[in-house]
DNA sequence: TCCGAACTTTCTTGAGTGTG
DNA sequence: CACACTCAAGAAAGTTCGGA
């Protein structure tokens, strides 16, 4: 059977939109949750309140969350550090785990600590206006994209901030060339992007995803590229590594095995400096002087 | 103008770990 | 040994920006 060639006009004009829709079976289930809890606490709540809710449903978890403005990634985030090592795992599996008594103490313990009591109450009393809809409405959507480039990019602007206060020559955003001619993106190759002696690369995770596994595919790209006497730091911070523990621990690997020269953090990028600083004095800096 | 890149969010799947 | 539970990893889809 032969075809006749299709064409790109032709298609585009046969596509239609996607049909779906935003409620599911567990979106059907917490608006349930969200009947529940507004029936019994008209005007706030308090610990006991929210054990007893959260024993009668866990979609209030989802309730709470909605409260407190947090997505489940932020929600366990926030609930694993305030549950001080007595709470672990992802947020479906710590909401799963809320019919064990223990379990939801320490969850509505949690919560009290980061204010819950206090958010409800105060949001239950507020009286909402339109304006409020609508400035919900855009924080949730193009306010949540801009809040995760800012993150994953104040990173970066910090050490960019570190390398010209140092004023090592460099060039950021690039795709720099190492060893035969091999091409890899970094986010900062000194002194530049032709065989540079240093690169680095900055990554931000306070969200869960794939991501956090690309980049190592990303790292890997730039340990494939780089002249082997490359030095090549990666920086790296957020709560988000802890829900990929076994990543990062490929990437501490990489570092083990000499693929990588050093892991550093926001915590830590006095020692990048540091390092940048001797690496430029001792190793090339005298070169790029006499030039 | 368009594409790649940055980052999020959520769901699913599969492997490991207990438990009766 | 079967079953339930837990967790890690991956995939699909989304919002936006910025450089070629």
């Amino acid at each position: 059977m032969r075809f006749p060639s299709v064409s790109v006009e032709e298609l585009l004009q046969q596509f239609q939109e996607a049909p779906s829709e935003w409620l599911d079976d567990a979106g059907r289930e917490t608006l349930r949750a969200i009947g529940r809890f507004l029936d019994e606490a008209k005007t706030g709540v308090d610990a006991e309140k929210l054990d007893a809710l959260l024993a009668s449903s866990p979609r209030t978890l989802d309730v709470i969350r909605l409260f407190l403005g947090l997505s489940q990634d932020e929600m366990a985030n926030h609930l694993r550090a305030a549950g001080g090592g007595a709470l672990s795992g992802t947020y479906a599996s710590i909401r799963d785990r809320l019919k064990h008594d223990h379990v939801r103490a320490t969850v509505v313990s949690a919560l009290v600590r980061l204010g819950a009591v206090h958010t409800i109450g105060a949001h239950l009393r507020k009286r909402w206006t339109i304006r409020d809809v609508l400035l919900e409405r855009y924080q949730f959507g193009r306010g949540r994209a801009v809040k995760g480039q800012l993150r994953g990019r104040s990173l970066e602007n910090e050490v960019e901030q570190r390398l010209r206060r140092l004023g090592v020559p460099y060039v950021a955003r690039v795709t720099f060339i190492g060893r035969d001619g091999k091409q890899a993106k970094a986010d900062f190759a000194i002194p530049g992007a032709q065989r540079p002696k240093t690169v680095i690369e900055s990554k931000v995770y306070e969200a869960t995803g794939s991501k956090q596994t690309d980049v190592l595919g990303d790292i890997l790209k730039i340990v494939e590229a780089r002249d082997y006497l490359t030095y090549f730091f990666v920086v790296t911070d957020g709560l988000g590594w802890h829900n990929r523990v076994s990543d990062l621990r490929h990437l501490v690997e990489f570092q083990q095995r000499g693929m990588v020269s050093m892991i550093f953090t926001r915590a830590t990028l006095g020692k990048l400096e540091e390092a940048v600083r001797y690496i430029y004095q001792h190793e090339y800096g005298r070169q790029s002087e006499e030039e």
